[in-house]
DNA sequence: TAGACAACCGACCGGTCGGTCGGAAGGTTG
DNA sequence: CAACCTTCCGACCGACCGGTCGGTTGTCTA
């Protein structure tokens, strides 16, 4: 029946978009389904007939997400060039997906950190945890690449990948209190843009004019 | 009367420790305040004579663990040494901080990235607030001094300091994953070493072999 | 001895939680 | 036409939510 809007996106699609703006914003336990239906304008039990549960929802949001970044990561990395044109490539098509959508980084951290949260046992929960390894395996293989050809320095590439997380994900997450840091929004044009060069600059040459080449060798 | 244990602290303190344990797992609207009690010890009237809702114990659980960092961050600083000495102190201080209790850095990057859940208007969340801000405000005077003395390079302030809570806050806050990923836990002593380690050798060094020396310049 | 007070409890409040159930409406197929 | 399917809804369920209230107990002070 002719609605006002022609676009009218399927219901499903509008749940998982109410969906992940208010996980993002409030986690898990601070949504209810009331409030989920309503911003999707559906009621709870027409949610509740595309999803078997809350549960259900929220891992088809993060699985949504999950899939971008591995989608974005793959593009980037096995275009060509040494590791460390993927990896630069790479990081420019992680900034840029965190920056071009802000829940995304907020759930995306939300799903490492909050994991053990009621860590289900449904076949949608083991799929998101086996997309973010994989994910994560993407990645750790171009650092072990680059290690190899004598790019990277050789470090522990587990806490290399946290270190990244720690980088990337954590300041487009970090919301208010980022954008009180940074006296702007997290997702302004120009602020991406710091981000990235910010980022670069660290990873790249170290915090010291006059870089030390770690006393700690990596093991 | 004489309990069995002779240590028995007091009630407040046993429902803070409580209390800390279980929003720094589930979060704030991932707990209630029965199962708080129960693991308290005390009934939920009983808690609640020792504090006047949910929230205000929230604050002053995230405000015990803020001023924790607060003083350790001072001691670190404020001792003697150039900026590069004070600042590599200052690392190990949060490092030892955040690894000596397993709570802190979930409530610590909580407390950080769930700033809009419910911004409170009450006393309590707004002493919090101020304590995130001193506290951070030491540590960028100290970024400063570095940038100014010549030690470390010129680049944002504010983004230096999300770069050092990405590196130090979210890995010790990664639970489960970061354990998947290191294949052990993120408080063992060999773990934390390694930690140390691999921060430092990013701060001081960059991850390539051949630094650049950041074609991009502070801004 | 009386009074005040802190610590604590069980019972209870209105409201919300996630989830179920029995349909209603509309489209498609035979 | 009937049979069936998908989509969606309101009414309802038991459990739990944060918070209040009246009362008991024990300790400390006047």
């Amino acid at each position: 029946m002719a609605e006002v809007n022609a676009l009218e996106l399927d219901s499903r699609e509008k749940i998982l978009d109410a969906a992940e703006k208010l996980f993002a914003r409030r986690g898990f336990s601070g949504v209810g389904l009331r409030e989920l239906a309503e911003a999707a304008g559906i009621s709870k039990s027409g949610l509740l007939h595309h999803f078997r549960g809350k549960t259900e929802l929220y891992a088809a949001v993060a699985g949504r997400i999950l899939h971008e970044f591995e989608k974005r990561t793959l593009q980037a990395i096995s275009a060509g060039g040494d590791a460390f044109e993927r990896f630069d490539r790479w990081l420019d098509a992680m900034i840029d997906t965190l920056a071009e959508q802000p829940t995304r980084a907020r759930l995306l951290l939300r799903s490492l950190f909050e994991d053990d949260d009621l860590a289900g046992e449904s076949e949608e929960e083991k799929a998101v945890d086996q997309t973010i390894e994989r994910l994560f395996s993407h990645v750790a293989r171009l650092l072990r690449e680059g290690m190899e050809q004598g790019v990277f320095r050789l470090a522990s590439i587990p806490h290399t990948l946290q270190s990244l997380v720690g980088l990337l994900v954590y300041h487009f997450a970090s919301g208010e209190f980022g954008e009180t840091l940074l006296r702007q929004s997290l997702f302004a044009p120009a602020a991406v843009r710091k981000r990235r060069e910010a980022v670069k600059a660290l990873l790249y040459g170290g915090i010291l004019v006059r870089p030390q080449v770690a006393a700690v060798q990596a093991t």
